[in-house]
DNA sequence: AGTGACTGCAATCGCGCAGTTGCACACGAG
DNA sequence: CTCGTGTGCAACTGCGCGATTGCAGTCACT
C-alpha cells in the first residue's frame, strides 16, 4: 500500500508557501471541500484545485468524494517516507565525509 | 550548534532537479570548486553558483576559501534536521487523526 | 422542475527563477 | 612580469508556474 512517491515530487509539493498553508488548513479541518478551502485563503478555488493536485500527487493529501463534494485529508505517511529517505541519504552522506576524514588523519 | 534553517529553504532547495544533481556530485567530490563543478554539469559556471548559493542558504553545503578556489562540501545536518521536522508534523496529523476517528466511533 | 452550489476543463496573464553572457578583479604558476 | 585560471557582480532573456476568469456539467434540496 506505501506507494513509494519520488522524493521530488513531496519537495516540489512542500516548497511553495500557498500549498503549506493549504496543507495545515487540511490537516485542521479533514474533509474539507476545494471551495471550503478557497473561502479560508485568498485565493481563487482554481488555484487550490491546482495545488491540491499537486499535493494529491505527491501523496501528501488524498482526495474523496462524498455526494457532490471532494473532501480532502492529510495522509502523513508520505511525510514520514521522505524523512525516512532524507535521513537515509544524509547518513550515507555522513559515512563518506567520516571516511575521507579518517583517511586524510590516518593516510593508509 | 544546530543552524536552525526554516525547513521551506531547505525544501525549495531540495525542489530543484539540478540543485539535487549538484548535491549529489557535491557530496561524491568533496571540496570541489565551482568552475570543477560546471565541467562536470551541461550548466554555466554562474549556474552553479546560483545553486551553490540557495543551497548554501539551505544549510544543505558549506564554502570554505582554500587559496583562489571557493570549496563546497555537504553538510548533513541540516538534512537530518529537516527530516525531524517533518517527522513531528507528521506525527502531529497523525495524532489529529487518530483523535477524530476515535471521537467519529464513540461519540462522547 | 427549477434553483443554487460545487466541480471540472480550457485559455490567458503576470511574475519569478533558471540559465546565459560579458566584464573586471584576484591570485598562482611559469 | 605575464598568462592562465578561478571568482564575483550585473544585466538580460526565456520559460515555467501560480493565479485568474469564464463556461459547461452535475447533483442536492425545496
Amino acid at each position: 500500500m506505501t506507494v513509494t512517491v519520488p522524493p521530488e515530487r513531496v519537495f516540489t509539493a512542500l516548497a511553495d508557501g500557498t500549498r503549506r498553508d493549504l496543507l495545515v488548513l487540511v490537516a485542521d479541518r479533514p474533509s474539507s471541500s476545494a471551495s471550503a478551502l478557497a473561502r479560508a485563503l485568498p485565493v481563487s478555488r482554481q488555484a487550490i484545485v491546482k495545488h491540491l493536485t499537486v499535493l494529491s500527487d505527491a501523496g501528501l493529501v488524498s482526495s474523496e468524494k462524498t455526494g457532490r463534494e471532494m473532501c480532502f485529508r492529510v495522509r502523513p505517511e508520505q511525510l514520514t517516507a521522505t524523512a525516512a529517505w532524507m535521513n537515509s541519504l544524509a547518513a550515507a552522506w555522513d559515512a563518506r565525509l567520516q571516511e575521507l576524514k579518517a583517511r586524510a588523519e590516518h593516510p593508509e
